[in-house]
This record gives structure tokens, C-alpha cells and sequence, in this order.
DNA sequence: TTATTACTTGCAGATACTTGCAAAAAACAT
DNA sequence: ATGTTTTTTGCAAGTATCTGCAAGTAATAA
């Protein structure tokens, strides 16, 4: 058999079931492993499929890309980003929400950390899924099209019933006297609920939302406990946070 | 013989064959294969086939290659697409799985259509909060890092609470005999739990598929409802599927 | 941990390709 | 027909590629 004969075989099957496993084409074709190996491992030098240990899957179950030019404040939220992932720990619980913030937090999240991940958001689920070693469990419900994660009373019940160690919470404005605020009902009810089933809420929030204000209240600065934006823990226009009892990071 | 015979003869033995074989060209042609493989390095030159190493191919046999971002057999994919449209109607609790035909159903679906849809799978969710009037719900759990849907028992517990009047479902490989049989443990169980709890089951299939078997069985095809394919429903190949007990569409 | 499985690397034999060349064949002109 | 020119063909030497094996390493599962 010719070499590309083989090599379209084998994009055949790839493209029809979506994964191959190596031994199984090995015996189809007729050839040793270490061939097999190779095709898969040109094909997908090619760009045409994807290569994993054991096989190789179709690409378009990687379609799933985020361009990071795209993002509003990109530098910045990714400083915040990194300075989320110090409070990871293998073994944590974490609660996450949505927006470009944790999603971000999801893309650079360090291969080797084993965190089990708890989210309502489709986005940052798809990221998180990208990861080795991240366990994720998707809270689902009832779907808000414009926020793209779960709402209504089942998740608020599901969230009732765990105690994740940790939440990252992506914010929508900021106030030290106003508190936590956002402009969706639904969202807000979530997001209440979620502060209150994680032993720890860390507030992520670029600079530029801090001060701002939002119709629907979700909670007062001392309910939350960290938060972080991508200045310096220092910096003046944090104070009145770190005076409402906020952790600066 | 003449050199244009010789070359008239290896075309036609590609066109009708798709592929040659260098040494065998030799031997029925009585030329040294130095010479046969001037005539294949000229007729492809002449752009009339693709040589490789070891012979040639036919240039239709390329087609595979050449279509890097685009879904595999999207046109077949999109009359599926609008078939499996046909049945919906307004007010219809449809629960869809993933895959990319599911994924293009989500996409051409008439926006006009009132169809609340249950789904486990992130693209297609993503895709189904796109329409103006679907209302989605995601059934969440555990999240498998490759096929990108919700799995384990949680979901085959929520699913067994609900009654959709349809489920669409993607199918990875469907033979007369072998039943529908896909390749992940976790998701077999949580196709069967969708099979089980819809009124009509509906398999999804472009007909590449039809008669390939994998590892791991979800159901005997009499178990299904309707069959979807791109073909015309009186095509022989799908004889063997409406004998057992599918309506063909 | 150990056992297992998959992967990497290097290597050697096999196979296919390139190049140059000279003999054979074909084409052409006289 | 005959000789000349051009093209084609087969061969040989050298090069490149492909393939399977083996030893060592890395990742995963038990």
C-alpha cells in the first residue's frame, strides 16, 4: 500500500468517527505501530487532525480557539490572571464564573495543577477542558443567552449543596459603597449564590471598574474576601477596598 | 509501444483505479520502471495525476486533503441538517446531542421556531443560544475532556426525569446488524439514557458512516425511529436500515 | 510504589528516486 | 535508402525516503 493512500485511510476514518486508536489502524492497514505513529504524527504536522497519546482525534473537536487580541484590556487581565492562579492548590474546589478575566485564567493555567473546577459558564468551560489535569463540572440549567451561563433555581440549588474552597468571580462593577452590582437579575441571583457557597471569594475586576456602578446589587465588599486587579496591592485607589475589610492581591 | 499508448493506458488504469503502482506498471506495460516513472513524472506535470512515492494517485482521490477548516462533508451535513429541521415544531422539548451535524442544525434552524432544547454538549449549546427564540438548558455534570459533553450519572438521572418528544441524535456508527455503537464508555451510557427517554429517537448520519461497527454498543437500531441521511430515502443502501424497523427520511 | 503502555531516538535494510550516460529507436532530411 | 539529429530507453552509481526493530524514556494505570 502507498504511503498516502494510507495516510488519506486513515484521515478518512479520523474525519468520520472522530478519533482513531493506533493499534486498531496498525491491524487495518498492515503495518507496525511506529508507521502508524508517523502518519498520524505528519497528519497532524499538516494541521489535519489531532495528534493524542494512543491516536489521534478530528480536529473539529478543537475548533474551540480564543484570539487574545480579541479581549478588552488583554495585558491587564492577564496580570490578573496570574495572580489568581497563586491561590490555586492541587486538590481545590474552586468555583469559577464567567468572563474574559477567567477565561483567560483557564488558558494559562499551569499544566500540572490538579483542581477540580466547578463553573456555570459554557466559555470557560470550553477553555477549562483544554487543560491536562483540570477536572471540570459544568452546573447546569436553564441557559441565559446573553450572559451564556446557567441560571434560574436549579443551579442556585446545586450550589446550595457543595462547598467549593474557593470562587473566582468575575465582576461587572465595583463600588466601596455600593458594593457589588450588575445588570442582569438572573445573573445577580447567581452570582449571590455562589458567594455563599464557596468558603472564599476572590473578586476579579481591571481597574477601570473599580468606582463603577451597576443597577442590581449582588453584595456588600465584606462579603467577598480577596480581590484582585492588576496593580500594585498598594496602589491609592485601592484603599477604600482594602478599608472595607477586601484582601488586595 | 508506443510512449502516448503507454501514458494513455497508466491514465486510464488511475482514473478507473484511483491508484497505480509503479512496479506493477512495469510488469504489464514490459517497460523498465525507470521508464514508467518518467510517464507518471509527465502526466503529472501535465496536472492529470498526482504522483507519490511507489506509483500514483488519481487527483480525485485528493479530495480529502483539501479542505483544512471546513467541517468534514458539510454539504451532507446540511441536508441532513434541514430534514431533521423538518420534523421540529413550535413548543417541542427536543433534546440534542453533539457532533457537528447537531452543531449545523443548531445553526440553520429558522429563527422563527419556538423549540425548547435539552443538550449535554457545549458546542451545541453554544451554537442553540445564537437563536432568537430556542430556549436551551444545559443538563450539567462531569464534562469529558474529549467528546466535550456532560457525562456520568448525574445527567443519566436528569434524564430520566424528563419526556422530550424527540431527540436528535449524532451517531458515530450504525450497521443492520451490530445496532448503533460508538467508541467512549461515558458516552454510550449517556446516549442511552437520551434514546430511553425520548418519545422518537432520531439518528443523525451521513452515509459514510452506514455500516461501520465500533467497540462499545448503545442500542439495536429497532430501538431508534426515524433515520436521517443525506441520501434520497429510497436509496439501496438504506434498504437493510428500514428493514429493521427505521423510518427513513 | 510497580507494571503497563505509549513514545522517542537511532539504526539498518529495503525500496524508491535522481542524475548522467550511452545505446536504441524514432523522426527527419537528403 | 542512408545518414544525421532528436528522442526515448535502460542501466548504474549515488542519494533520499520509508519501514520495522530495539533500547531507552516518559506517561498512565493499578
Amino acid at each position: 500500500m502507498l504511503k498516502k493512500e494510507r495516510q488519506a485511510l486513515i484521515l478518512r476514518e479520523v474525519n468520520i468517527h472522530n478519533r482513531v486508536v493506533l493499534s486498531d489502524l496498525s491491524n487495518v492497514l498492515g503495518v507496525s505501530e511506529d508507521t502508524v505513529r508517523r502518519d498520524l504524527q505528519e497528519l497532524a504536522d499538516a494541521g489535519k487532525i489531532v495528534k493524542v497519546r494512543g491516536g489521534a482525534l478530528s480536529k473539529s473537536y478543537h475548533v474551540y480557539s480564543y484570539q487574545e487580541n480579541e479581549i478588552y484590556a488583554y495585558q491587564e487581565k492577564t496580570i490578573i490572571a496570574r495572580k489568581a492562579i497563586s491561590l490555586l492548590r492541587d486538590d481545590m474546589l474552586v468555583l469559577i464564573s464567567g468572563g474574559s478575566t477567567n477565561l483567560e485564567i483557564a488558558r494559562i493555567l499551569p499544566p500540572d495543577l490538579r483542581v477540580i473546577f466547578l463553573t456555570v459558564s459554557l466559555s470557560t468551560a470550553m477553555q477549562l477542558l483544554e487543560h491536562p489535569n483540570a477536572e471540570t463540572i459544568f452546573l447546569g440549567g436553564q441557559l441565559s443567552k446573553t450572559a451564556k451561563i446557567s441560571v434560574g433555581g436549579d443551579v442556585v440549588a446545586q450550589l446550595n449543596q457543595i462547598k467549593p474552597d474557593l470562587c473566582l468571580l468575575g465582576t461587572n462593577a465595583l463600588d466601596p459603597t455600593h458594593g457589588l452590582t450588575d445588570t442582569e437579575w438572573e445573573v445577580v441571583t447567581i452570582k449571590k449564590a455562589m458567594i455563599k457557597s464557596a468558603a472564599k471569594t476572590v473578586l476579579l475586576s481591571i481597574s477601570e471598574k473599580l468606582g463603577t456602578v451597576q443597577k442590581i446589587k449582588i453584595c456588600d465588599l465584606d462579603e467577598a474576601d480577596i480581590l484582585i486587579t492588576e496593580l500594585e496591592p498598594e496602589h491609592a485607589s485601592l484603599r477604600a477596598y482594602a478599608a472595607a475589610g477586601l484582601k488586595i492581591l
